[in-house]
DNA sequence: GTGAATGACATTTTT
DNA sequence: TGTCATTCAC
């Protein structure tokens, strides 16, 4: 690690105040908050395990906890970098019994939230149409910490008013699952301090100096999470950039950024402007372009980098040119130049530009990684688990145990579950109790009871061989029990997907035995319970993928682009309509496509080539193309443009072709 | 329970 | 134009 610039020596070390540090991208803040740990544990006598970082992503707060742990070998005990919903859950689980939750609490993930949604709008005879709407809808009022009477008043028109009676009837089964959403995690733990202020004060008796990592991209009831914790103190670091504020829509708030000068008028602001990134013209570029938003905090970034290549500005013919060219261009650069195909990465606004890039490296063999996608835990195969995991731990859990009841099969099909559900909810309890009352037999056939029954006794079996005997193995025997291998080979399309599904469970179960023995490290008593909650909020497609450090192209959109950087930076799809986006246009939010070019563009620490297709086929018809007006905000001395014009398109189509050709002889001189 | 047929859809998605 | 999810017939 090298030495500190003065900035960042003097966020560092001031300590006498809230700190705000403006961090421009490539600016080196991780290491200004990793020291900053290190130097308040050696020098300012403050113990490890009264400090918090936070992050948004567990990517994040594992790379910092990494670089702190080199800093303090051997002094991070009890230290707490981890996510806002990582610290969130850990107070509900501290304080569960305050909250009404009973231990063995579930989380509720992106995908059972939508299944409860639909469900509660399909019984409640509403068109399923508005599940991602109304799903929307209720994040947002939760993270405004809204409770669904007072979204309820506030609404406007009958659509919101429906949303808001369904985020009511979708709180009152969250609390019936014994269960918490996402954004629960942040915002129960706000509405739990603010009617304990016993309970806060433990807390802040416990996080005695606090840093937050990307503050730009904090929403409401995480700002004020952070207040409560901050207290009158103002033993506060906050890092963020405005000008990477690139989830407005998910509700997060930028503002906060010049809020905190209101609420610590003795706010101390430093800047880091110094990029270790990036050459000049690429930094220039990216001054030039975000100079057009409307700044609070101005800042310019420079680097010592040396000047660099001119950024190279490509239009093509269409997106199938534009593919080809990205792809042959890499190749060649690769095969030519001897240049990681890791070094490259390719960034684009939406998902879908991915698909005909991927046919093109394909189709020249270029391995790649394309992040995004499906998490791991939304595949089907985790999700099953995870839901016999939940029913073991949380019986009130419907949602999982309607998920697995019947997978395998058990006979137990829609009619069955319809009239446990109708006696459930009669007796007013969960399905899983439900199953084993007495007064059930009178409204099932014998046979339907003794199939729940047979499976509900089963797993009371596999329940107490979890807490008085080893969990994983028994985990491990459920899974035989159950025979979910039989199931899969069965079901899957080949041997070998279902092959690649096992090991996926493989994976989970053993993902679950390292957490649960790291839990017990710092705390003996910890149960498979809190290994099965902490794992629903780790992603592991993450780091399984990570363990393979393979040399590939990497393929994401700009927003998950954030964070990163790479030698050589392709932006795809430099169009209107496209970055910036057509709704974003429609609804005026241009600044926040500005953001997004910005990100992009200082990703890049080499080069940065930007293409853009002259037409387009969208939905089956072709369109012309729009130049992004983003690139006409860019210094034009700065860019080398190559394609533009109708004269020059046969001069590339013949460099096309001999760029293939020549790489063609390469591969047979191979 | 499975497969074909239809129809709606088509931004970004840290947890 | 592809994709997906739902639906219907078997």
């Amino acid at each position: 690690m090298s030495k500190l610039n003065p900035r960042q020596r003097e966020a560092v070390h001031y300590i006498s105040g809230p700190l705000l540090v403006l961090a421009g991208a490539g600016s080196g803040k991780t290491s200004v908050i990793t020291r900053k740990i290190a130097y308040l544990v050696e020098t300012c006598g403050i113990e490890a395990r009264h400090i918090a970082a936070v992050t948004f992503t567990n990517k994040a707060a594992r790379e910092m906890k990494e670089r702190v742990t080199q800093l303090l070998p051997g002094k991070t005990k009890g230290l707490t970098v981890s996510t806002f919903h990582n610290l969130g859950m850990n107070i509900i689980r501290r304080e569960h019994k305050q909250l009404g939750l009973k231990a063995g609490f579930s989380i509720f993930d992106d995908q059972d939230s939508r299944t409860l949604i639909k469900d509660l709008l399909l019984h409640n005879d509403e068109d399923s149409e508005h599940v991602d709407y109304v799903r929307n809808m209720i994040s947002n009022w939760k993270n405004e910490m809204m409770l669904p009477a007072q979204a309820e008043a506030s609404a406007v028109g009958p659509q919101e008013i429906l949303a808001a009676r369904a985020y009511e009837a979708y709180n009152t089964h969250l609390k019936a699952y014994n269960a918490v959403d996402f954004d629960d995690l942040i915002w129960t733990p706000v509405r739990l301090f603010e009617d304990h202020p016993d309970v806060l004060e433990r807390w802040q008796r416990r996080i005695r100096y606090l840093l937050v990592d990307e503050y730009q991209d904090t929403n409401l009831s995480q700002y004020k999470l952070v207040r409560q914790l901050v207290g009158h103190r103002g033993a506060l670091t906050v890092v963020g950039d405005d000008d990477q504020s690139i989830y407005a829509w998910r509700g997060a708030r930028p503002e906060n950024l010049e809020q905190l000068q209101v609420d610590f008028p003795s706010l101390k602001v430093v800047k880091l402007e110094q990029n270790y990134r990036s050459t000049s013209r690429i930094l220039k570029a990216a001054n030039t372009l975000i100079a057009n938003n409307p700044h609070v905090f101005d800042k310019t970034l420079w680097s010592e980098m040396g000047l660099g290549d001119a950024l190279r500005v490509v239009h093509t013919r269409n997106e199938d040119a534009e593919c080809e060219r990205v792809a042959t261009e890499i190749l060649d650069l690769h095969l030519r130049n001897n240049i990681p195909f890791k070094d490259f990465a390719v960034l684009y606004r939406g998902n879908h530009q991915a698909r005909l890039l991927e046919v093109k490296l394909q189709s020249y063999q270029v391995p790649y990684k394309l992040s995004g996608g499906t998490s791991f835990f939304s595949r089907a195969e985790i999700k099953d688990l995870m839901g016999y995991l939940k029913v073991l731990v949380n019986r009130d859990d419907d949602n999982a145990f309607l998920r697995i009841i019947n997978l395998p099969r058990r006979e137990i099909g829609p009619t069955t579950l319809q009239k446990l559900g109708e006696y459930a909810s009669e007796r007013d309890v969960s399905l899983f109790d439900a199953c084993e009352e007495m007064g059930l037999e009178q409204h099932l056939s014998k046979s339907a009871v003794e199939k729940l029954r047979r499976f509900t006794h089963w797993l009371h079996q596999k329940y107490r061989q979890c807490y008085e005997d080893d969990p994983i193995q028994a985990i491990k025997e459920l899974i035989q029990d159950i025979d979910y291998e039989g199931w899969l080979f069965q079901n899957a399309s080949s041997e070998s997907v279902a092959e690649k599904r096992m090991q996926n469970v493989y994976f989970l179960v053993d993902s679950l035995r390292n957490t649960l023995e790291r839990l017990q490290e710092d705390d003996p008593e910890a149960g498979i319970e809190e290994a099965i909650a902490r794992l629903i909020l780790l992603d592991l497609m993450d780091r399984q993928e990570e363990e393979d450090d393979s040399n590939r192209v990497q393929l994401m959109t700009l927003h998950a682009s954030k964070g990163l950087e790479f030698p050589h930076v392709y932006l795809m799809g430099m169009e209107e309509e496209l970055l910036p986006h057509r709704n974003s246009i429609e609804n005026g939010d241009i600044e926040e496509e500005r953001r997004l070019a910005y990100v992009g563009i200082t990703r890049a620490k080499k080069t940065l080539t930007m293409t853009l297709a002259r037409q387009r086929k969208q939905f089956g018809e072709l369109i012309d193309c729009t130049a992004s007006r983003f690139l006409d905000e860019l210094p034009p001395e700065d860019l080398e443009t190559e394609g533009h014009g109708e004269k020059n398109e046969r001069v590339n189509q013949a460099r096309g072709r001999a760029t293939l050709n020549s790489l063609r002889n390469m591969f047979d001189d191979l």
